[in-house]
RNA sequence: CGGAGCGUGGCGCAGUCUGGUAGCGCACUACACUGGGGGUGUAGGGGUCGUAGGUUCAAAUCCUAUCGCUCCGACCA
């Protein structure tokens, strides 16, 4: 993508609005634009970076046995009023009315569509286990948004609904969403610490919450310090038995803010770490509590009908975007990880109009295109500084940077942006040297 | 929903107390100089001062109402 042509509308001033770093890093590097409190219109930058966080979710979810589909995200109220939810939900669930005067909601979540499509179509024990998720706006009208796109009132969310004849089969479900999460954030170079969470009437320690440690995070949590240089994921066998990996990671104590237990931090003392916390995920086993109410049944082996055990699954997919922001970003800007970075490469003309420059950017950039690289080429007309500041502020991996100076001595300056790290690192190298290492 | 604050050109702000017909920085346009970390100069363009009503000879400024947005708290992916 040329800079020339692409919309990006970077800010070198802050917008008064923002106070938390993501927010006014994608403000100003042009990712996104406020419509109204709580809702925002994601620009070309910021889509680009919001598809490919879904697509890692999409990914593990495929890979850990989960179905797509794609639900409205206007609902019926009369499934609501099945389950009880209509009245009990509160004023954070917006309620609109039709033409023909029909109450109709925007959907907050999907409990009760998914559980009446299933309702209608599956009615023996054979047709299980299913898990079934979508990706897909919700609205929930806060009292009061606020961080910017992490907590919008409209929001992104990949939801995963799972389906079980029995409590050992939607234990073995819940098993796969907990391992399937820690590889999606894994993937995102995020630090994701799966914590014992509220499990609501139904009791139980089937909750989590994962937790991303960043020191903008919006709650206090603690945990045990294994958790933060673990690499018990390996040698995972997601079709196989997952509870080893997940006892391994639920026998260590880590708990949000309302769970924490004193007794329990007294007694790891100096193993003990408590830090700031963004929550990207939760999965949740809930039982039968929605198909009673709603009368989701199969005939069991045994002749008699049950109601299906239940698990739903959800991760903040544009809540991710800032989240990752808070966990990797210095005074210049962003720092993406690679796998979510909206390109991978910045390629800077230094001198647009030299012959030797714009040749060897074109050249350039037309060979790193070819081989399948995501690269932003600035070819404006601009400073060299207002390029240098832009392109850091959006913080793509590698930069690639060309100049009249350096192409008289045979070489290009390459800077690599370690998320993991937080640097930003210089180095002069011959052209062909350069994109190697871009490339590897 | 309780508490606090803010709406003035695209962005950041001053002007409001003490009424006199709108200003600064950045950005934008043109030209020149410049050219490896947001450069300099000259000349420009752009604002019903959130909205509605009122007071007044005169309102960004005073009064009333209303809408929007932000921050702190209680609540949530």
């Amino acid at each position: 993508m040329r800079l020339s042509v692409y919309f990006l509308p970077t800010l070198k001033e802050t917008p008064s609005e923002a106070s938390i770093v993501s927010h006014r890093l994608m403000l100003r590097s042009g990712m996104i634009r406020q419509s109204s409190a709580g809702i925002y219109s994601w620009l070309p930058l910021g889509l680009r970076v919001l598809k490919k966080i879904e697509r890692i979710v999409r990914e593990e979810q495929d890979r850990a046995g989960a179905q797509e589909v794609l639900m409205p995200t206007i609902q019926p109220a009369d499934l609501w009023r099945e389950s009880g939810r209509y009245d009990a939900y509160g004023p954070e669930m917006l309620r609109i009315k039709d033409r023909h005067d029909r109450d109709m909601l925007y959907g907050p979540t999907n409990e009760e569509l998914i559980t009446e499509i299933l309702r209608g179509s599956v009615k023996s024990y054979k047709d299980l286990p299913k898990n079934l998720y979508h990706i897909q706006w919700k609205f929930r009208d806060e009292v009061r948004p606020r961080f910017g796109i992490m907590r919008g009132r409209e929001f992104l969310m990949k939801d995963a609904y799972s389906f079980d004849l029995d409590y050992e089969g939607a234990k073995r479900s819940y098993n796969k969403m907990f391992v399937a999460y820690l590889r999606t954030f894994e993937r995102m170079g995020l630090k994701a610490i799966p914590m014992k969470a509220d499990s609501g009437p139904i009791g139980g320690d089937l909750s989590h919450e994962f937790v991303i440690l960043a020191d903008t995070g919006e709650s206090e949590v603690a945990c045990h310090k294994d958790f933060l240089d673990n690499d018990w994921l390996k040698d995972v066998d997601i079709d196989g038995g997952l509870q080893p990996t997940v006892d391994a990671f639920t026998e260590k104590y880590a708990a949000t803010d309302g769970e924490r237990d004193a007794a329990k931090e007294k007694e790891l003392g100096g193993d003990l770490v408590t830090a700031r916390g963004i929550e990207v995920g939760h999965i949740f086993y809930f039982g039968t509590k929605y198909s009673e109410a709603m009368n989701c049944r199969v005939m069991g082996p045994d002749g008699g009908e049950a109601a299906l055990e239940m698990g739903s699954y959800g991760i903040g997919v544009s809540r991710l975007v800032g989240a990752v922001i808070e966990a990797f970003h210095d005074d210049d800007g962003i720092i993406w990880p690679e796998s979510v970075a909206p390109f991978k490469v910045g390629l800077i003309n230094l001198k647009v109009g030299d012959a030797e420059c714009d040749k060897s950017c074109e050249n350039i950039y037309a060979m790193l295109q070819d081989h399948g690289v995501e690269v932003l080429y600035d070819d404006r007309e601009e400073r060299a500084g207002a390029k240098f500041a832009d392109m850091d502020l959006i913080g793509l991996p590698w930069q690639l940077v060309v100049g009249p100076r350096g192409l008289k001595q045979g070489v290009v300056e390459v800077k690599f942006s370690d998320h993991k790290a937080n640097t930003r690192a210089k180095e002069e190298l011959p052209l062909e040297a350069a994109l190697k290492r871009i490339m590897v």
